[in-house]
DNA sequence: CGAAAAACTGAAAACGTTTTCAGTTTTTTT
DNA sequence: AAAAAAACTGAAAACGTTTTCAGTTTTTCG
């Protein structure tokens, strides 16, 4: 079932063909009404590949996403995905791990599939524009901060929040309701990873306020499991007794912390708030509901997709700073030692 | 950047570097060396539209995913991406509602994209050979149950679990601890759909149990989200207070029941006992931790993507059940009242 | 050493589109 | 009513591969 077999059951060429399936303008009404005809009736489907090779590009978008196992990157992939088929687009995955390079991994997938754009989605991001040429097509970072701030803002596209300043929004809650002895739960912190951002939003909150950085109450994990979570939770607890907040870099580190604490006998929030950042579905639903930052995962996708598509018609770059909402739980209370 | 360029940097025909690409014998091992040094040298990446235009086939794997937003399905379709990246394939994602037909998108993304293979997952499925005749190429359900007895038996593939019997299993769990008053809180009940499979099981175990099927304990919602799940249980409660246990047909719902009835003032498991079906990773860590008969999601994903690839390379259709498997959290007591 | 077999290589067709270019018909203008 | 412009249509080239077929070189074996 070809173009040509439409041809010659509607009685006209091969060009007419593809004219009426461009919308070309040049192609009479009356044409135009028999050929959909016959494509209906033949149940014609245009062969993309054949499209994708002659365009020598595809209308397909590639999504990079390192870490999907987290529950916030998989509900703004859902969103994304929306997105991309909503504007007409086809979305291929790659998931990756973290021994892997999203770049080269992503230039690859572009010149293999001749992508007409790219989405690298969670992580962190620290390539020099240099770096990303292999790209080669329009791309946009989700989820990710490019923390050289002199890097030219012209050379790529991304959709974020502000780390930092919301780590710092997070901890201040907990110091303006009278918490003072502060724990944090970290993921790796490689350079310019977002745990670590977030550390300093951390730590320039406890400063500011006064507080002395304190790192026997500083925990991290190797990646954002909540197994790993609830494991570093209990090497805190090894280690201290006396701290009467934690914020952790996640929902899902929160929730594992949480179950951590209470089996070790400290209530939530009596004996100790928390706090996260991500508001997945699933936290409004724990006992007790996580206080947490909401990032607006939807719009997150949803923006991601339409700067891309802007950018793959020809429009400039563009980053935008997304911010986070609190939705207020119940693990939020002033300390009561 | 084509393959012409490679065999004049290499000194040799085209024939010759697509012989190397796939790994045809026919070539001199000092020519392979010579091309794969060429292909190196000029970081040559075949084009795959052309490939799939000739060979009128991809080596894409479609996945036609209904409702996504069940934190189950995202994770075995996670497992699908690794296992169809793993045996050398890419996927393409299609996400749908609750409004569209699987089958009929299935057909489209197939010919348009010349996939290679089609998975359908989630949702039910209730399709005569007949009607999945469209889809052309060799497809695998996943977590379907097809409730035609009658279908014979070699006209498609699926891996599954029998909802039928895990539901009884689920709920003779709870009637050995000697509950008789329990609560179902099922997802939509369209015929042959998963929540009225595993509704009938919960009706026999009780039945068998010599215990009558009281309408007033049996709450539905429309889709699977925690909130409607929550709303239902409200629901519930405002129509009876006498269970004693809650059997729920996913996890996600569980989670939010056990929301419901603690707002309510109704202690789990004490008050309560609650037991679900999937099995995901957050239910470790709620407050009590969920029981529940885990899915297995992995191999769920793996053996998918196993079959299907077997199939496409020839071998029969073939239909695996898998079981689930008892993880006992802290949601089960006997009852006290 | 010569012939047959095996191993290797290249030219060219084919896959199903889009697009350019030229050609034909219709409409508008004078 | 003729010429010019506009609208429409078709033939053929091009996109980058795979594959077939035929041809050439090398190896094997009697």
């Amino acid at each position: 079932m070809t173009m040509k077999d439409v041809a010659e059951y509607s009685g006209v060429s091969i060009s007419t063909i593809s004219r009426v399936l461009n919308n070309h303008p040049d192609v009479r009404e009356e044409v135009r009404a028999k050929v959909l005809k016959a494509i209906q009736d033949l149940h014609y489907v245009p062969n993309s590949s054949a499209r994708d090779l002659v365009k020598t590009q595809s209308d397909t978008i590639g999504v990079v996403v390192r870490g999907v196992e987290n529950p916030f990157l998989t509900s703004v992939l859902r969103s994304i995905e929306e997105a991309i088929r909503e504007a007409g687009y086809t979305m291929v995955i790659h998931q990756i791990g973290t021994e892997e390079d999203e770049v080269a991994e992503g230039a690859s997938l572009v010149r293999s599939k001749r992508l007409c754009g790219l989405i690298l989605l969670g992580g962190r991001f620290d390539y020099t524009p240099e770096e990303t040429v292999s790209i080669e097509v329009p791309f946009v970072c989700c989820t990710y901060t490019n923390s050289f701030g002199s890097l030219e803002k012209t050379a790529y596209s991304s959709v974020y929040i502000d780390d930092y300043a919301e780590a710092y929004k997070a901890v201040k809650l907990l110091i303006e309701k009278g918490h003072k002895k502060i724990a944090v739960l970290l993921g790796a912190t490689d350079d310019h990873s977002i745990s670590e951002l977030r550390y300093k939003g951390y730590c320039d909150a406890l400063r500011n306020a006064g507080i002395e950085v304190d790192k026997s109450l500083v925990e991290q994990t190797r990646g954002y499991s909540m197994k790993k979570a609830y494991n570093a939770t209990e090497r805190l607890l090894a280690r201290r007794n006396d701290f009467t907040a934690l914020f952790t870099v996640s929902d899902s580190m929160g929730i594992a912390a949480i179950k951590a604490l209470h089996n070790a006998g400290v209530k939530v929030p009596d004996d100790c708030s928390v706090i996260a950042i991500d508001g997945i579905e699933v936290s409004k639903y724990t006992i007790p509901a996580l206080t947490t930052l909401k990032q607006p995962r939807k719009p997150m996708g949803y923006e991601t997709v339409r700067i891309l598509v802007d950018v793959i018609k020809g429009k400039k770059n563009c980053q935008l700073r997304l911010k986070t909402e609190l939705r207020e739980g119940e693990t939020l209370a002033p300390p009561k030692r």
